[in-house]
DNA sequence: CCGGATCCCCATCGATGTAGTTGGGACTAC
DNA sequence: GTAGTCCCAACTACATCGATGGGGATCCGG
């Protein structure tokens, strides 16, 4: 199953700012999009909706940018999932009322409850070691 | 997460007709559509996607109709949503090439992994099983 | 206090995909 | 040979997605 690139793009911007969370400093739109190769004006708006969920802080002016609004441990993927995700209103789930439609409706819950389960078991800080056993492991083939 | 039309109708189609299965019976498309009120002539394609993949067999003229071509039990959920999902052509996962798209990918694996799971763990004996339990029960409240 | 850097808000656009419709043709039981 | 059924393929309407654009608000350095 497949993100969004509106959430892909979050996530990856949130591991680069969580990656600098314990210093404290801030990374700028236009920053995060060159590293990422994402249309800077397009990445505004992501940045935008997760400032408005608590889950990024911005500072304004020169030398502006964003942070984590909390420890990286503290934000799981599913809060990002639901705010990038979700936005657009509630998806009415206007199945049919027979038996066969009921059954269905059963399994696409499970199938939400092991998505839901997944994205609530991981967190930005899971992501980050991901990343950085990553970084390790290609600096060993340049020895 | 949501399966499309397509994915719903076929899923219920088949569970109408590994209903019948054991008997030998067939359906026509008009009277699945009916009792599911689903489009009849949308129906069509999906039975007829169905039928080329091999899960359904149909006979044609007057009495004809469509029937499963295998027991319920060795069709699964993953057999119908490859063939009414995956019809057209490969998506591309072209991630970008940093660390941060990268350890994404790989908790995209882990989703698709549960999600491919559950599809080829349930097969249309085990939905036809649920359907009858509900339809039993539901008679339970009639006594 | 001014100028530039940066975030902020909202409208718009084009491409793609989804759900559904339509118009026929082929096969078969009676 | 006719009616009932499946078969094939094009077409449309609409929503969504990814992206772009025009201004505005705020803030720091000089």
């Amino acid at each position: 199953m497949a993100f969004s690139a509106k959430t892909e793009y979050g996530i990856v911007s949130l591991v680069e700012l969580a990656a600098i969370y314990e210093q404290g400093g801030v990374l700028q739109v236009a920053e995060i999009a060159h590293r990422q190769s994402i249309p800077d004006r397009y990445l505004e708006q992501m940045l935008t909706s997760l400032r408005r969920a608590r889950i990024l802080r911005s500072i304004r002016g020169p030398k502006g940018g964003y942070q984590l609004a909390r420890p990286p441990a503290e934000i799981t993927i599913a809060d990002v999932v639901n705010c990038l995700e979700g936005d657009q209103s509630a998806r009415a789930a206007a199945s049919r009322d027979t038996p066969e439609f009921d059954v269905l409706a059963a399994l696409q819950e499970q199938l939400d409850q092991a998505h839901a389960a997944i994205l609530s078991g991981t967190s930005l800080q899971d992501l980050l070691e991901q990343r950085d056993q990553r970084i390790q492991a290609q600096a060993m083939y340049f020895i």
